[in-house]
DNA sequence: TCTGGGGTCCTAGGACCC
DNA sequence: TCTGGGGTCCTAGGACCC
């Protein structure tokens, strides 16, 4: 039995916590660079302000429909995430985060103990007292179930933000109230071809015969209906699987003309990736450097190369990755172009210990290079950027725009929210 | 002027092997 | 008239998730 707990509108619930004055207010959060709208409060869903929206395009309404605007606080957000997840831990046997704002947890057994409803509000209450966030808890046999649960929990009111599937007759009442669209897996093309074919909610999804879904659309989405009936296809995850890429990507604060800013960028993104890999304790052999132009610029030649190489001997070090990231960079720079974005992305990972040495490799592995890694990820460790390698520049007049940015309430001593 | 940043999995098609 | 049968690996692209 699987419970799925999320937090409602979470990023601007992470805002709203620190600013009690904006309780009850619309709210909305702005994604990195101030681009498009990623997150909104209750009310500010009401008044209609759509999800993606180009910020841009509906500053002025915002500002007349008096709406708060935040700038993306990746920091908080990660923070209250943390301990969100520490709490759901002390009560749960077992938790698996699935994203920044979920985790489903394994609640068999409990009902031998107390009602999974009753267990759902002991959540709820929980995270609230420990956190101030408030979650949704759906609970059912399989993950999808456990999702159309929580849909369930945060649609109708009424249910007290807790709903248990564990019951068939219950889901055949609720799934045909369930819009295909709001299904785990099916998306705007799946939806769009299954209404075609009449299936228009969950119920008939669930209800469609195998081999129609296996016709028209892969083996996912026959694992999606299978869940929908109550065949469990997807299990708990005990340990979070190993990435296959690691990507660090930005768009800039402004358009980027010249090599040097862009070179400082792909440094900049370079280390930051190779943070991550250590982060994973992986080593990798691939890197590659992808860069692009605007593709909204009407009057402008669209422009996105992508180019890679391969280290010969696998390796967390930063400075194998910046090497293999600039030259990689260095081969797809092009003159004349306005660009708005770039990014570098790891692949081919190893872990310590497997990587297969070249017979003629002539480059040894750097001599203390795991050292030196240590050293450079402790200085950064508490708010980045205590110590730097010199490629990615000092001044970084292309780095993105957060001008609405909130204090860093719980990661930073200077932003400690004060009581008068 | 101005449109995010991460990820996953699956499939089809091509190159290549015997 | 007519050209096997079975694989693997890689890549690009498409779908989805948050």
């Amino acid at each position: 039995m699987f419970a799925l707990v999320d937090v409602n509108s979470f990023y601007t619930s992470c805002e709203t916590v620190f600013r009690p004055d904006l309780q009850g207010k619309p709210v909305v959060v702005v994604s990195n660079n101030d681009g498009c709208i990623i997150s909104r409060s209750a009310e500010a869903k009401a008044l209609g302000i759509k999800m993606g929206a180009p910020y841009f395009k509906i500053k002025a309404e915002l500002q007349r429909q008096q709406v708060a605007v935040f700038s993306s606080n990746y920091a908080l957000y990660a923070d209250l995430s943390h301990r969100v997840m520490m709490t759901l831990a002390e009560i749960a046997p077992a938790v698996e985060v699935y994203s920044i704002d979920e985790a489903f947890l394994n609640v068999s057994g409990v009902s031998r103990c107390l009602s999974l409803e009753t267990f759902g509000h002991q959540i709820r209450n929980r995270v609230l007292k420990h956190t101030g966030l408030t979650v949704g808890v759906g609970i059912a046999p399989t993950k999808t179930l456990a999702k159309v649960a929580n849909y369930a929990a945060k649609r109708w009111r009424k249910t007290g933000g807790v709903v248990d599937l564990s019951d068939s007759e219950r889901r055949r009442k609720l799934l045909p109230l369930v819009p295909v669209h709001e299904v785990w897996g099916v998306g705007r093309r799946i939806s769009k071809k299954l209404e075609m074919l009449g299936i228009g909610n969950a119920l008939q999804l669930a209800e469609s015969p195998t081999w129609i879904i296996r016709k028209h659309f892969s083996v996912v989405l026959e694992r999606t209906v299978r869940e929908l009936r109550g065949e469990a296809c997807l299990e708990p995850e005990e340990f979070a699987p190993t990435k296959q890429h690691i990507l660090c990507s930005r768009s800039f604060g402004h358009r980027i003309s010249t090599y040097e800013e862009m070179h400082q960028a792909v440094c900049a993104y370079a280390e930051r990736a190779a943070e991550k890999l250590r982060k994973e304790k992986q080593f990798c052999c691939v890197i590659s450097v992808f860069m692009r132009t605007s593709s909204h610029a009407a009057n402008e030649v669209f422009y996105d190369p992508q180019a890679s190489g391969r280290l010969a001997v696998p390796s967390n070090d930063t400075r194998d990755i910046i090497r293999v990231a600039t030259n990689a960079l260095d081969r797809i720079w092009k003159d004349g172009h306005r660009y708005m974005k770039a990014g570098v992305m790891l692949s081919d990972f190893y872990s310590l210990g497997v990587a297969q040495l070249n017979l003629f490799d002539e480059y040894q592995p750097r001599a203390n290079s795991n050292e030196l890694m240590q050293v450079i990820d402790k200085l950064n460790q508490s708010g980045r950027g205590t110590v730097w390698f010199a490629g990615q520049g000092i001044q970084q007049s292309w780095a993105m725009k957060r001008e609405m940015l909130s204090p860093g309430y719980t990661t930073r001593y200077s932003d400690l929210p004060v009581v008068k």
